[in-house]
DNA sequence: TACATTATCAAACACTTTGTTCTGTATTTA
DNA sequence: TAAATACAGAACAAAGTGTTTGATAATGTA
């Protein structure tokens, strides 16, 4: 790839990032993100469409490494301990998360908040199912789903933006305590015939 | 108040809350606004400032419902039974909200969904805490109100766009089962020192 | 009923933002 | 070096916003 390419584009990243921190997403104009990052307008559209597809780029890109495959293998998927192993690659993904926490910090302002939860979510929805499988239930398959992914991203927003101190271990401990623990340590028994 | 200003506000209402469930907030026009209402530009004008004011306005006007006073006062506010207080006002809450519920529907569909929660969830921060000071909590006080705070909207947001066929009943019984049971059924000691 | 008030409408307006198109220049790759 | 490509800068039409104007109609009140 053309390294002006790389460098346009990452110009562009930077400064959409670093005007995310100051103002509302709606309220920052294609004119500011070029001034910004100082490249021409003819250059600006040649990348991208719209400034939402800028937006949608920004995410998809922190998600290609935060849900890279690598994770899956190191699992041990240890049925015995239900919901260690969940845990463990809710740990990972905080760790990938805080990996990009100054891009994530301007895109969880305000309302591009809400457009990257709402990616966010959709990678989730198709992550958790196989350790969802395990839980206990006595609530509809896909409310307990809905539960679970948005408690989590919820979580990782409130990190972000407001408690950067804690580790991605307190963290997941946290998200441990109010939604998984419940679901692994009673008996199952309510939920069967 | 004027007979003439009603019916326009609520044919506002009334044209916003239909394109709702047709289009996204942000593709929505002040013109199409109009037309649909069948008003004139500047009658828009003379009753909100802006499309997003015209949101806020509908969302206020839901909550007004929605935490009227009355339920604080019917609350008994049984300690002997914590959980059980906050399940009733929970399913107090739904009712309104169904009552409400084909505003909603359009409210609550695709970009404008994220701006009532964020309203939606203002309302609920204030008034939480008095529940939750009874809560088992071995997590940060505000951890804990930020996620039943969000627990409870997405499961509106659930509920609403998804799953309307279910009663007030059974989805506070789905928010008990997932979010309050642990943390009124376990024992205090371990948050205590 | 008559009157003063006020909400409405339609049209025109300046202004901002968007997304496209052009030309000439600089950089990269082969 | 030569061809291909990415770039800057400017100009442009199109769409949308929010305001102003003056005429008309509905309302509440004396």
């Amino acid at each position: 790839m053309d390294r002006r390419q790389q460098k346009t584009r990452q110009a562009i990243f930077y400064a959409f990032s670093s005007l995310l921190e100051r103002k509302n997403f709606n309220n920052i104009t294609v004119q500011e993100i070029i001034d910004e990052a100082n490249v021409g307008r003819s250059t600006f559209y040649a990348h991208f469409e719209t400034k939402d597809s800028l937006l949608k780029a920004m995410c998809t890109d922190i998600f290609l490494h935060v849900f890279s495959d690598d994770l899956k293998q190191e699992s041990s998927h240890d049925f015995s301990h239900a919901g260690h192993d969940f845990q463990k690659e809710i740990t990972h993904i905080l760790y990938h998360l805080q990996d990009n926490r100054k891009n994530l910090k301007g895109l969880l302002s305000c309302d591009s908040g809400d457009i990257f939860m709402g990616y966010f979510k959709e990678y989730l929805e198709q992550t958790f199912p196989i350790y969802i499988r395990e839980m206990n239930y006595n609530v509809p398959a896909d409310y307990l789903l809905n539960h679970v992914v948005c408690s989590f991203s919820e979580t990782v927003r409130w990190w972000i933006t407001r408690h950067e101190q804690y580790t991605p271990e307190q963290i997941a401990a946290f998200f441990a305590q109010c939604v998984l623990k419940q679901c692994f340590t009673e008996s199952k028994s309510h939920s069967l015939p």
